[in-house]
DNA sequence: ACCTCGTTCCTAGCAACGCTAGATACGGAG
DNA sequence: CTCCGTATCTAGCGTTGCTAGGAACGAGGT
């Protein structure tokens, strides 16, 4: 209940409008309740960001398994992230946005987390060629979290987003 | 004052600690009295985050008159970037990181905020080709951007930051 | 039937936050 | 000597994350 709440009340309003007691009055408890459950209101968004990263990772699978060029299929993949990140904003910054106390590089790191990391290394896979597949996809993904980052942010215009998204696709395909 | 303080403040402790009650004490006056110079602790970040952007700007400019070749310029103008991002990183949240009410990409932006971006720009332009320049340094600069926001977030390890930004040129320099 | 005890939940409160209303001190202009 | 605009203050509002301490309640033993 606790994560759901604060899911919902964050895609809707932000995350500067989930407070411990909108939750609790929400969920129908008083606030010390969410305090024997989760450690503070950080846990609560990494419990919230663990979900979302499941979600993620189901729509990087199926953009991927949707056609076999390889081409297309680092495309597809890329506009899932992208499209993702604007669809569910307060999900994302939850995920990527904020300091997280959660493992993320490493083996203790969440399984949906690694899974959703797999799915854009599988996508990349085709076109590494020599490069490391680790560290490459790391790079792409970096790249894809700038254009989503400074796009929300306003340093760069929404407008031509599908065209830089083409160059980047283009530096990192072959 | 104000300015002065609340950035070295950031720059110590963090903008968690950065509160107008410290910075009032900081400088010695009261908190109404900051209220009267800026609109609230918003403004006063977005004034620190332009004073930011001007030394980025002569960093990246040193960075990329340092040397002749065209593929050593942007390696130096990258590293430049991401060791400022490093060295300040609150002075980059607040450029970068956080929302902030600033016009960006428009003919409004500061002065100073183009010139960082035009350091960015000349550096690309030798490997643009024939793409568009503004677009390609937008999608070079969101690359850079995520690099260091993923890096900075622990959603990737740090160690191999160096092979993660060769890659990134070797996509982007030819 | 009664007492005990761990669990679950609540009311109440702390310290800190951003921000504002209203009052006060002080200097130059008439 | 008075007036008035400016600069500054004290005090306080409403909100935040979080916690201390106590009340209610069901299970288990005597």
């Amino acid at each position: 209940m606790i994560i759901a709440a604060a899911r919902e009340l964050a895609e809707a309003e932000g995350w500067e409008a989930v407070t411990i007691r909108r939750l609790a009055e929400r969920i129908e408890y008083s606030q010390p309740v969410l305090y024997s459950h989760f450690k503070g209101k950080d846990a609560i968004m990494a419990a919230v960001a663990v979900e979302g990263c499941a979600d993620l990772a189901v729509d990087l699978r199926t953009a991927r398994t949707s056609t076999p060029d390889a081409r297309r299929a680092v495309a597809e993949v890329s506009t899932a992230y992208i499209r993702f990140a604007d669809r569910r904003p307060a999900l994302y910054d939850a995920m990527f946005g904020q300091k997280l106390d959660l493992p993320f590089a490493t083996p203790q790191a969440p399984a949906v987390l690694q899974a959703g990391f797999a799915e854009l290394a599988e996508a990349i896979r085709p076109h590494a060629g020599s490069d490391d597949l680790g560290l490459l996809t790391e790079t792409f993904w970096a790249a894809l979290h700038g254009l989503v980052t400074l796009t929300r942010g306003g340093r760069t215009p929404r407008e031509q987003h599908d065209r830089r998204l083409a160059l980047l696709l283009a530096r990192f395909t072959h």
